[in-house]
Formats: C-alpha cells, structure tokens, sequence
DNA sequence: CGTTGACTTGAAGGTATTCAAGCTTTGTGG
DNA sequence: CCACAAAGCTTGAATACCTTCAAGTCAACG
C-alpha cells in the first residue's frame, strides 16, 4: 500500500509501446501504473492477487539470501507479463529498473483466468529451466553472451540493443560479480564481437560468433 | 532392500491395467508405465501432448549443452507430478533415474484442464526460480545442504533421506562435479552433520546446522 | 575372486572473486 | 555553465574456490 503509493510518480500521457500486446480478454484496458526507477512493485510475502503487463521501462524480478547476496530471475521488458510467479503470495521481489508503466490486473472472486495464464506460466518455466542451465554449467563469457543474445532477440533482432539495467544487475542475474561482467564485456569489445555504444547500449557486430559463444 | 539397488529390471512397457476411481481428479485411474533405469520419458523437440505423475521410482529432467555439459533442472520423486513444461514440443529431456513407474495423462482434443495444471506449473516455477539463487549465488557446501535439506522435507522431513540418484546427478543438478559434491559430503560427515548410512542413504545427524548452512 | 562401475581422495591448475585503485558518467548546487 | 560530489564502471593484483587430472578405494555381481 505504501510502497505503491510512494511509488508512483505523475506522468502526463500514456505512451503506446510498439511491443505492447493488446488487450486480455474483453476487459476494459487496465489504468496505468507508474513507479519510479528503484521502487518495489511487489515484495516477497506480499500477498500475490493481481499480473502485471510492462508498458515501458523494466522491471527485476529478485530473490535474497539472509546476507544480502541477491539473485535476479527474471528481466521483464515492454510487453512482457509478469507477476503470476505466485501461489497467495509472492515469493520474490519485483522492482522498476527505471521509470516504468505497469498495467496491473487484478482478480476479482471468482474469476477464471487459469486458460490465459497457463501459457504464460509455462513461458516462464521454460525460461527459467533454461536459465538453470547458464548458471549451473557456463562460463562467464558464455553467460554474458546468452544474456545479450537472449535481450537482442526480444528486442527484435537489431543490432542495437538497450541494457536497461546496471552491471550489478546483470551480475546478480547471470551469477558474476559486477568485475567479471565489466571484464567479459572488455574482452567481447575487444575481440570486435560488440561495441559498447554507450554504457547502457551495445552494438552486436558478429552475432553469429556472440551466438557460437553463447553455448 | 530397496528399489533402487534393484535397477537393471527388465519389465514390460505398459501392463494392460483395469481402470479404477482413485487418484488425480474424476478422470478413471491411468495405466501404469514403467521404465527402466536410465530409460527415457520423453526427449527434447518430442511433441508434447501428456503430463506425468510418478508413482514410484524418481525421474530426472535436463538439457545438454552442444558439448555434452548437462543441467539438470529438477528430480521428481514419487507422488510429483512433471511434463507440463512445455508448449507444443518438449524443451528438456525426462529420463527415469531407476525402474519407475509413472502414470501418464494424454491430453484428449478440446481438453481444458488449464484449471489444474495452473497451480502445478507456478509450483514448477517457483522451484525453478529457487533453484536459480542456489546455481547463481552459493557455494558448493550451501548448494549440497540446501539439496539434502530439500530431499529430506519431499521425504517428509525423516532422519533418513535416501538419494535415489548417483553423485554425478546430484552434481549436474547443483553445476558442481562429482568429486567436488563427494568432497563436501565428506566434509559434512567429518562436521557431524550427516553420517552415510550408505552410499544413496544419507542420515541428517543435525539439521539445524544443515539448515543454516543452506543459506 | 576378479572385474566393473561408482565413489573418494590428492595434487595441480584455472577461473572467478575479492580487494583496491583509478576512471567516467551523472547529477547537483553555485 | 562550471565545479564538485556521488555513483557506476573499469582495471589490476592477490586470493579463494572449484575443477581437472590422476590414482586409489569400495561395493556389487558374475
């Protein structure tokens, strides 16, 4: 309750996303939700009653160990769902990586959403299984590679492709330290596989050796 | 004694079974099929089309790497159910770890049973995604406990766990090799906090250190 | 009783982490 | 618009942890 409120900041005007999915089911489009880069959207033990759309910006889905290690599961983009990672409550913690617009879905009692959820559940699932297998048996530059292809192919296969989010992010997702992220990325920039446009974009020059690398 | 000593059975693929009106929902009861040890439930790219519920024995699920490196993402011991995580064709490989038997589910035309599946699935989830903070951030003593600690609650929380998998599974679930999770057996018996009943038996001597260990 | 496969143990080596310093970008106030 | 501070990122050196390679042990089975 406080979380959301404090969160939430004014923005004039909604912006349509080009990757945005059209409506659930015959609902009327849900209001938009704002919340500033940093703030929670949900919390571990919250209770869970309601999916999210991201319109714009990006969201981390996160787990932490009692000493403060913390381990991303999940990046959401624009147009991706999130949220359902739940029984009655949740058990990970959901944060805007920058300013971001949510479409928030709640049940109502009674309501059947089980037909829409399933695939996106699964989607889910498979996402994370595969995730396992960067983190059980990869490399530090293979992981690095994975992530960037796997953040190029959602954003459509361009060459240039935003990190909305921070080394220490992308770390606490693919299991480094922020260094070794910061190095494999040296090391890719100098083997001419990327350029680092800025610190947030990178341009994919060999996708087909970034490919290779990323198994 | 048990079952999984027994492994190299050879049992005929499906026993024509009468139907009856016990188990999973108000379906009549499925036929039972047993596989051997090592013998494989389905594979990847195979076309999905059923979901499957262990009644004795244990299951591995997993993904290879080009290169042979395998990942498993999740054992399935008896009274679990596993298989949904798929869309239209399998993403992983299911292979029965000993003889197993295991009812399997087919998905008639025009079935919904998103209904049911739904709750499986997010437990799926969810597991998958705990399991991405042990592969992404703990070492290799956390990993081993946080296994044992796990297997213990599926086996309803005895003294005694028995591991129905060998080392080199129980490493390729936790990204470690097999002489690094013997090693940190042989640790945890030198601590007191297990003894090795035998090699796939394990008794947990003092669970509060292995809970704390865990984590 | 010898063979086989699975597991354990030891030593050497490699990869990622830790600690520390320097650099770059971003934001803020004058 | 500049100066400065703060945060985020990069780089280097030393260390730790896990892996690799190799040998040895144990248990099951014919």
């Amino acid at each position: 309750m406080n979380a959301y409120t404090t969160a939430r900041i004014s923005l004039p005007s909604q912006p349509a996303h080009p990757n945005r999915q059209v409506g659930f089911g015959p609902a009327p489009v849900q209001p938009l939700s704002f919340f500033a880069a940093g703030s929670e959207i949900y919390a571990q033990g919250e209770k869970a009653g309601a999916f999210y759309q991201v319109e714009f910006g990006a969201v981390r889905i996160y787990r932490l160990l009692a000493d403060g290690r913390r381990q991303i599961s999940a990046f959401h983009l624009a147009g991706e769902t999130f949220g359902f990672e739940a029984g009655t409550t949740h058990h990970f913690f959901a944060e805007a990586i920058n300013t971001t617009g949510v479409r928030v879905f709640r049940f109502a009692a009674g309501m059947d959403l089980s037909g829409q959820l399933l695939p996106l559940a699964l989607k889910g699932l498979t996402r994370a299984q595969e995730h396992l297998l960067v983190l059980g048996r990869q490399n530090a530059i293979e992981r690095v590679a994975a992530f960037l292809v796997d953040m190029a192919e959602r954003q459509g296969g361009l060459r240039q492709v935003e990190l909305p989010m921070s080394r220490m992010d992308i770390g606490d997702y693919l299991g480094l330290t922020i260094e070794t992220v910061s190095r494999v990325f040296t090391k890719l920039k100098e083997k001419g596989v990327i350029r680092l446009v800025s610190l947030r974009c990178v341009e994919i020059v060999r996708q087909d050796v970034l490919r290779d690398m990323s198994e």
